[in-house]
DNA sequence: CCAGTTGCCTAGGAGGTCTAGGCAAGGTTA
DNA sequence: TAACCTTGCCTAGACCTCCTAGGCAACTGG
């Protein structure tokens, strides 16, 4: 009696399911939710992703996969301040975009996965706007991870409604944040502490 | 036949979905595992609680009372760079010794929760930390929303593994992050920023 | 001491996850 | 062309979580 197949494919599969994301929330991307839109029986997407802790993983390294790309281009070409405020635009404007897959950007991964994942390129991504402040070693370990740390804080905090309705947007104070990270990277202190006003 | 009463509260409830959420994991917090707590049925929760969202709301407004307490304590008769030092490590130490509760303080509250939570303490506090750093209007805006963001994204970097296995430990870069944010509070740029080195 | 309230119960429906097993359409091989 | 095998989706069903409705028994207070 039937007639027309749905085509599933794995990669079909993250793929509506990270849409299914940005529409409902991740919390809300469920096996029979996928396919429902799919117009199958949720047991049919069993041979195609084994579990629904799997489907959730391929769209979080879809996602992660997506925003490094978005940064890489935002980068090309860029330096120093330039690079940094173009690389968090590009975080931030991803995040925004894509509410359900930046959510899913922070599943917490098994090491085999984050191994595979794009997070390494962030990482690298994120040292090559430092080599525009001449920080090195340790200072610049950390300094990755306080822009990391500051970004990914940032936008979370943003998507949560964690800023009101406060008569300063998140928006204007993006700039002086970034303003901020600029100047603290230029200046970055020596271990130790610097004490002088 | 049944003879001894479990004595159910919502506020025994909630405080054992806290230490459940520690336990398993906030997203783990669920009506029927904590009525297996107790060793009653789940009907019996709805008494007490309307829902699974609400237990979980529940749980949420307990972590952020506590982180608030926390922070104020730690930051009591401190000023300047000792006080945003004391409030960041009773900020990360929070999260990492109740990791479930700290999951709850993220959960996406409506606004007459919010209102009802402690997180206006939390801004108060970060707001009283910048006293000593002479910061003033949009610019003690953001600089609270800096921190804000640059805690909770370390803290919750570090907790989902984001950091690895490098050399440099988080607890490394958490002193060299505060310096250099400390040190960014004590150059904050004026807007338009700074372009000399 | 009896009435009302409270605390936990049983029963059951809806929806999500996942396994086992089946059938039929399409491509492969003889 | 026929037999075969693989693939795609199916049904059936077990188990879990959430939540509602209604019930009985044990406390509590007038």
């Amino acid at each position: 009696m039937r007639v027309a197949r749905a085509g599933l494919t794995a990669d079909r599969l993250t793929r509506a399911a990270a849409e299914l994301a940005d529409e409902v929330g991740f919390e809300n991307v469920t096996v029979s939710a996928l396919a429902r839109r799919f117009g199958v029986k949720d047991a049919s997407l069993y041979s195609h992703v084994s579990s629904a802790r799997e489907l959730r993983t391929r769209v979080a390294l879809l996602a992660l996969a997506e925003l490094a790309d978005e940064v890489a281009a935002a980068l090309a070409g860029r330096a120093g301040r330039d690079a940094l405020v173009a690389f968090a635009d590009a975080y931030r404007d991803y995040a925004r975009a894509h509410p359900g897959r930046y959510a899913a950007a922070r599943l917490p991964l098994d090491p085999a996965d984050l191994a595979a994942s794009a997070s390494a390129r962030h990482s690298e991504m994120t040292r090559a706007v430092l080599r525009g402040y001449r920080l090195t070693g340790d200072a610049q370990t950390d300094a990755v991870r306080l822009l990391h740390s500051a970004f990914h804080g940032y936008v979370s905090l943003e998507a949560s409604g964690g800023f009101g309705h406060q008569p300063r947007t998140a928006e204007e104070s993006w700039s002086g944040v970034l303003d901020a990270l600029d100047a603290a990277l230029r200046n970055w202190p020596s271990p130790g502490g610097v004490r002088e006003a």
